[in-house]
DNA sequence: TCTCTATATAGCTATTTACCTATTTACGAT
DNA sequence: ATCGTAAATAGGTAAATAGCTATATAGAGA
């Protein structure tokens, strides 16, 4: 399995976003990441060991504690890959531009037909 | 299931990104698709559900044909989350960059120990 | 109408995933 | 040494996924 593969199945999961979330604002504990889910902690380690192995996430070493932050350079390579197809979501939200406003000038046009 | 969760879950298969990028030069019949995989005609309609699931193609009807298209409008909103991350990973590739520059000027410093 | 071709659907298997509970490991503190 | 807490691991289940072959459907053209 290629790394792109596994960042994009890591933020197919909601949680596993959310704890990206979370992790934006700071690094944090396993059970400061478990508390805002209705999860078991051991179902919230399984996600940590998706996003460790996707890169996402590392973790460290204080005492008891297995701090986990964020590592957002993988995203990097997602973005690239998504980025090479913005000319043609750009385009469509061109044409939807181009759409609505035709919309509205034909509104203008026969006003006497606008409803509400 | 929420449509960010497919749009991602979609693109964490490389026969279906690779699909995606034959789609980026233009529409294809379901047969041409299949052609440059070593995968059943079944097995690509299916990854083609999963596709036009996430709402990354749509299907028209010519003849016998089903052309598909792409179209990249869902991931707009991918590139906007993980657009959200941006700052990290540039941050570290900032860090990343200090750290060879900072190499560099030792390597300089202390000529005399290069190696090769 | 019969046939050919494009695609979809059915039905199967193996693997992976997301969750759980119970237990173990690793430290720190008493 | 033992107790308590953080986190990992073991082991299990149900559902989803990716693949297959075989078959059905839909439309074009003879």
């Amino acid at each position: 399995m290629e790394q792109l593969d596994r960042v994009f199945s890591a933020l197919a999961d909601p949680t596993r976003r959310a704890i990206l979330a979370r992790l934006a604002e700071g690094e944090a504990t396993v059970n400061e990441l478990v508390e805002p889910f209705d999860l078991s902690q051991p179902t919230i380690s399984q996600h940590l060991k998706v996003l460790e192995h996707a890169g996402l996430v590392s973790r460290g070493r204080a005492a008891q504690f297995r701090p986990v932050r964020l590592n957002a350079a993988p995203l990097a390579g997602a973005a690239r890959w998504i980025g090479d197809y913005r000319r043609f979501w750009e385009e469509s939200l061109d044409q939807l531009d181009a759409y609505v406003k035709n919309m509205q000038a034909k509104e203008k046009r026969h006003g006497s037909k606008r409803k509400r």
